[in-house]
DNA sequence: CTGTTAGCGCTTTCAC
DNA sequence: GTGAAAGCGCTAACAG
C-alpha cells in the first residue's frame, strides 16, 4: 500500500518501443514527435493505466507545482471562501494546494513554512498570525510569498487586502448618512492589520464630519464572543450610550447581539449595529445585519494570480513589492436605521 | 526564485569532513553515528542553515510524508472543522495536508484523486459527491482511503462517519419527547449518506412511537437555503402545519426560519424548530436554535488516525473495511419547546 | 525527429 | 561506525 504506481516511463517506453526521451516528449509536449510513435506512446500510456510520476519530475525540474497556504484558523469562516478562491485558479493552472493552520501560534506558523519549504513549494500565500516572525524566516530564502488578509508588522511585503482604511470608512459613513453621530465601535485586536485599518478607517470618517471619538466609545482588545458581549454591556450601559455600534469582526458582532438581547434592546430602533464580514447567516438573522462584506473570492484568486506571476517572473531584489488592495462591498440590510 | 534551497546534503558533509551517508543517518536516527561526527554534521546543518529536500526524500523511499483531502465544498462550515481536526492530527504525525475542493461535481473529483495519485500521496480522506465514481478509480490503485461524512454508493469502503441514523433518531425523539406528534422533515439529498441515514432515524423513532409519517410532511430533495424557504412555506402552509420541523441540514434550517420569519410565527411557541449541525451563530440567534451536532473535529481526527494505521499496516485484501461511527449531540436550546 | 546519457538530492545496501 | 556507490523516475542536453 502506499507503494508507488505500477509503470513508470521506462514501461511506457518498451512497450511502446520507443526511448524514455520520446514518452517524456509525448508527455511534456516539449518537442515535436511523429504521429506514429506519438500515437504508440499514448497507447502505451493508457493501456498501462500510466501516471506519471509528479515527485520524480519535481526532482529533476527543481518546481514542485505546488504552493502551501497557511491561515491562523481555518474554522474563521473567512478563510475557506478565500481558501476556495486560491484553490480553484490554482488547479486551473495545473497547480496543488498544500494546506497549513497556524492556530493563531507563531511556532507553529514558523514550523509550518519550514515543512513547506523544505517540500519544495513554489510560493505561499500567507495569512499570519499576531507577532508574526515570517517576514524574517522568508528572508532568507529565495521563495516568492503574498501575505493576505493580515500584513506583517514590516508591511513591505507583497500583499493582497481588502481595503480595509476605505472598509472602515465605508462602515462609518453609513452610519453617519443615517444622522448617527455617537457611534461606538469594538475595534478588535490592534496587532491585525485589519482591525488596525478599520480603526482608522473610522477615525477618518468621524473627522471629516467634524464629530470627536470619545474614550469611552472605543474598545478594543480581544475578538472573541466573549469580548463582544462585555464590551456591548458596557457601551450600552453607559449613561450617553451610543446610538450605533460597529463591530470590527463577525465574533464580537455575535457577542454585542447577545448583550443586546439581554437588555431587551430593538434593533433598529433603539440601536443600530454593523459589522464586518459577511456570511449566509447574516441575512438571515432577524432583523438582518448590515455588513461590510470582503470579496473573499477575490482575495483568493487574486493572491494566486499574483503568486504564480511571480513564480514565472522572480522580481529582482529592487523591486518594490506589490500590494493590491480589494475593494469591500457595503451590503445594507434592516440592522442599521435613520436616527 | 522557486529555486531549490542553497545547500545540499554535500554540502553539509563535505563542511563537516564526513560522508553523505553520515550526514543522512544523522538526519534520520537510522544508524548510530559518534558523537563527534554527529556533533561536527549537526553544526555543519545549522551553520548553513540545511533543510532537507523532501522530495528527494520521497523520490528515494516511495513516501511522500503527505496525504490527500478533498471536499465537496469547503465554505461549508461543517467541512473545515473536520479539515482542522485532520489537519492537526495529520501535522502532529509530521505529514502535510494536500487540500482539494471538488466543487461538488464528479469530474473534478476524479481530476483531483488523479493528481493526488500522480504526486504519490501516501493516503487520501475523501467526502465524495454525489454520485461519486471514486471507488473505481480507487480500486485500480493500491492507496489507502478513508470516506469521510459521506459514503460512496457501494459503502463497502474505509470509512469514519457521524452515526447519522442514531442522529436522526435523537432529533425526533427530543420533538416526540416534548409531545409533538406533528413533525415535519426536510430531509435533504436522498443520495447523499447522511440525509438519508437521518431520515432512517427519523422513521425508526416515529415507528417506535406508533405514530405515522405523513407524506405531506416529509419533504426531500435539494439543500439550499431557497429550498427551505419553499419547503418551510409549504409545510406551514397545511390545513394542519406540523408542530415541529426537523431540517437535515443548516441551509435548509436558516430558509425554514426565513419562511417562519415571512409568515410571523414564532418559535417556540407555535413552532418548534431543529437542525442538525451546530455553528457558533446557531446560538446567538434568537431564539436559540436546538441542533444535533456533529463531532466535526473527531471526525477529522480519527479519520486520520485510522489512514495512518492503513499506511503503516496496509490490510490484506480480504479483510473487511472499518466502518467508524462518531455518536452525534443532542444541544438543546430553545427552539425546541413543550406542545 | 530520436535515443543515449547524465544527473536532480536523497537513502541504503554493502564492504571496509 | 563509516564511506562508496547504486539507483528512485524523470527531464534535458547532446549527438546522431
Amino acid at each position: 500500500m502506499a507503494e508507488r504506481a505500477k509503470y513508470t516511463m521506462r514501461d511506457v517506453a518498451r512497450l511502446a518501443g520507443v526511448s524514455t526521451s520520446t514518452v517524456s516528449a509525448v508527455i511534456n509536449e516539449s518537442v515535436v514527435v511523429s504521429p506514429k510513435r506519438k500515437e504508440r506512446v499514448l497507447a502505451a500510456m493508457s493501456a498501462l493505466d500510466y501516471q506519471p510520476d509528479a515527485i520524480a519530475r519535481s526532482l529533476k525540474t527543481g518546481r514542485s507545482n505546488a504552493i502551501g497556504v497557511i491561515v491562523p484558523d481555518i474554522t474563521n469562516a473567512f478563510y475557506p471562501e478565500v481558501i476556495r478562491g486560491v484553490e480553484v485558479a490554482a488547479q486551473a493552472a495545473g497547480y496543488s494546494v498544500l494546506l497549513c493552520d497556524s492556530s493563531e501560534d507563531r511556532a507553529i506558523e514558523e514550523r509550518h513554512l519550514t515543512a513547506l519549504f523544505s517540500r519544495r513549494v513554489d510560493g505561499v500565500i500567507l495569512a499570519c498570525c499576531v507577532n508574526s516572525r515570517a517576514t524574517e524566516q522568508i528572508a532568507r530564502r529565495n521563495i516568492p510569498v503574498i501575505f493576505i488578509d493580515r500584513l506583517p508588522p514590516s508591511r513591505a511585503v507583497y500583499s493582497v487586502c481588502t481595503d480595509n482604511v476605505a472598509a472602515g470608512q465605508l462602515a462609518a459613513e453609513h452610519l453617519l448618512g443615517l444622522g448617527h453621530k455617537r457611534i461606538g465601535m469594538l475595534a478588535g485586536h490592534m496587532g491585525l492589520s485589519p482591525h488596525h485599518d478599520r480603526l482608522e478607517g473610522f477615525r477618518k470618517a468621524m473627522q471629516e464630519a467634524h464629530l470627536p471619538i470619545l474614550d469611552e466609545y472605543l474598545i478594543a482588545g480581544n475578538v472573541q464572543v466573549e469580548d463582544g458581549v462585555e464590551a456591548g454591556h458596557r457601551l450600552l450601559g453607559l449613561p450617553t450610550p451610543p446610538t450605533a455600534i460597529l463591530a470590527s469582526n463577525n465574533k464580537l458582532l455575535l457577542g454585542v447581539l447577545q448583550a443586546v438581547e439581554e437588555r431587551n434592546i430593538s434593533i433598529p430602533k433603539d440601536l443600530s449595529v454593523l459589522g464586518f464580514d459577511d456570511y449566509l447567516w447574516n441575512m438571515h438573522f432577524s432583523p438582518g445585519l448590515t455588513a461590510v462584506a470582503q470579496l473573499t473570492g477575490d482575495i483568493g484568486r487574486k493572491s494566486f494570480e499574483l503568486l504564480h506571476q511571480l513564480i514565472q517572473n522572480p522580481p529582482t531584489d529592487d523591486t518594490a513589492p506589490t500590494h493590491m488592495l480589494i475593494p469591500a462591498e457595503l451590503r445594507i440590510r434592516n440592522s442599521t436605521a435613520r436616527r
